[in-house]
DNA sequence: TTCGTCATGTAATGGGTTACATGATTAC
DNA sequence: GTAATCATGTAACCCATTACATGACGAA
C-alpha cells in the first residue's frame, strides 16, 4: 500500500472504469482529460500500473472486451496489455472517491476528483466544492492582505502579475460559486448559470 | 555551477538586488512577490542560498546596510545572517535576465521571469511575451483538438472542467496580448488598455 | 514561564521528468 | 527500406516538500 501518486491511482482507476485499455492510449486519455492542466509521463505511469497490479485492483486481460470492435483488426498481436479494473479495484476506487478532507480540494488533487464527479455522490462534491471555495478564499485574503502592505514599493509587473494573479483566483471562486449553486438546485447536466458555449472552433490571430 | 533550482536562484538574487535580506524574511518577500502561485518552503532556500554563497554570487553581511533604520532596534543581536549581492552576482542575475529561450516561458520560470521585467531589456521581455503567447496557443490548439474529438462521449463534469480550462488559457493569452500591445507601444507604467481596479478591499460573502 | 513567532538549518522522502533502451507495426 | 508512430519499460536525476532539531526573543 505504499501510495505511490494518489492523482495517478485515482485517474488511472477511473479512466479503466469506463473501458479496459493498454497503457499508451491511457496515458493520451489521462492528458487529454486534464486538459491544459497536467501532463504524465510514461516514466510516471508504467511503475503506478506495476503497483496497481500487485495490489490487485487491475489485472492483465487478453484483448478488448466485448463491446467496441477496434479500428484495425489488430486483436491478438501482442505487444500491447490490456489492463481492466477487478472487483477489489471498483470498490477502492469509490472508496477514493468518498474521502473528503484538504487534499481532495487542494491543487494537485482537485481537478481529477471534480472530473469524476459523475460517479462521486452529491454530498461529498458539494463538501468538496466548498472546501475548494474556502481555500480560495483564503488564499485571496492573503494575497489581498500582502498586497495593501506592499503596493507602494512595487513596480508596475510586479504589480501587473499580482493583478493578474488575483483576478484570476477571483475568477475560479466566481466558478465555483455557480458550481456550488448548480448542486445545491440538484442539476448535474449544463441547463444552467449562463456559461459560455464549449464550442471548437473561433479565434483571433 | 550544480544549477540547483534555476526559479529559486533567479528570484533570491533579484529579491536580494533590492536590498540586502536575511533568509526567513527572503522566503516571505518571495512567496508574497509570486502572490497565489507558489510557495517556497526553507528546505528549498537555505540550500539554495548556500549553493549561491559558494559561487561568490553573494556573501554575508554583518547588519543592515545605511538606508532603512529597522522598526526595532534589532541592529546586531546576532542569530540572523544577512545576506547581499555582490557584484559577480549582479552581473550573473543581468546574464540570466538576458537568456531569452522556451526555459523563460515555460509555466515554471514564466511568472518570475516577469516579476523582474523590470530589470529585463525592451526587446526581451517582449520576446518572452511572445514566446508565451504562441506557446499558450498550441495549448489550445491540443486540448480543442481532442475536445473536438471526444466531447460526445464526455459527461458534464469532464466537459464543464475541460470548458473552465479552456477559458482560463484563452483569458491568460488575451491578458499577454495587452501585455504585447502595451510593450509595442513603449509603456512599461500601467497607462493603458482599460484593466480592473487593483484595490484590495471589496467581495462577496 | 510559557507561548508564539522569528530564525536557521538538515535528512528523508516524494512525486515526477528525462533520457535511454527496445522493439513491433504502419505508411510511404 | 526507412521513417514515423505505437508501445513498453527502467535508471538516474531534479526540484521541492515534510518533518524534524535547534535556539533566540518578546509578550502574556
Amino acid at each position: 500500500m505504499s501510495r505511490r501518486s494518489s492523482v495517478m491511482t485515482l485517474a488511472v482507476l477511473g479512466l479503466l472504469h469506463e473501458s479496459p485499455m493498454h497503457g499508451y492510449e491511457l496515458r493520451k486519455r489521462l492528458n487529454s482529460m486534464l486538459g491544459s492542466f497536467r501532463a504524465f509521463s510514461y516514466g510516471t505511469l508504467y511503475p503506478c500500473l506495476k503497483e496497481l497490479l500487485a495490489n490487485g485492483w487491475i489485472a492483465e486481460s487478453s484483448t478488448a472486451t466485448a463491446d467496441a470492435a477496434l479500428p484495425h483488426p489488430l486483436s491478438g498481436k501482442r505487444g500491447r496489455i490490456v489492463y481492466q479494473l477487478t472487483a477489489e479495484g471498483k470498490e477502492h476506487f469509490q472508496a477514493l472517491l468518498g474521502e473528503v478532507g484538504p487534499t481532495a480540494w487542494e491543487d494537485e488533487q482537485f481537478d481529477v476528483r471534480f472530473a469524476f464527479f459523475g460517479r462521486t455522490d452529491a454530498e461529498t462534491r458539494l463538501r468538496i466544492l466548498e472546501g475548494r471555495r474556502s481555500r480560495l478564499q483564503e488564499r485571496l485574503d492573503g494575497v489581498r492582505q500582502s498586497m495593501a502592505r506592499t503596493w507602494e514599493r512595487l513596480d508596475s509587473y510586479t504589480l501587473e502579475l499580482q493583478r493578474h494573479g488575483l483576478e484570476s483566483v477571483e475568477r475560479e471562486v466566481r466558478w465555483l460559486d455557480t458550481l456550488i449553486e448548480d448542486e445545491r438546485l440538484g442539476r448535474s447536466d449544463g441547463s444552467a448559470s449562463t456559461r459560455g458555449r464549449p464550442s471548437a472552433g473561433h479565434d483571433d490571430n
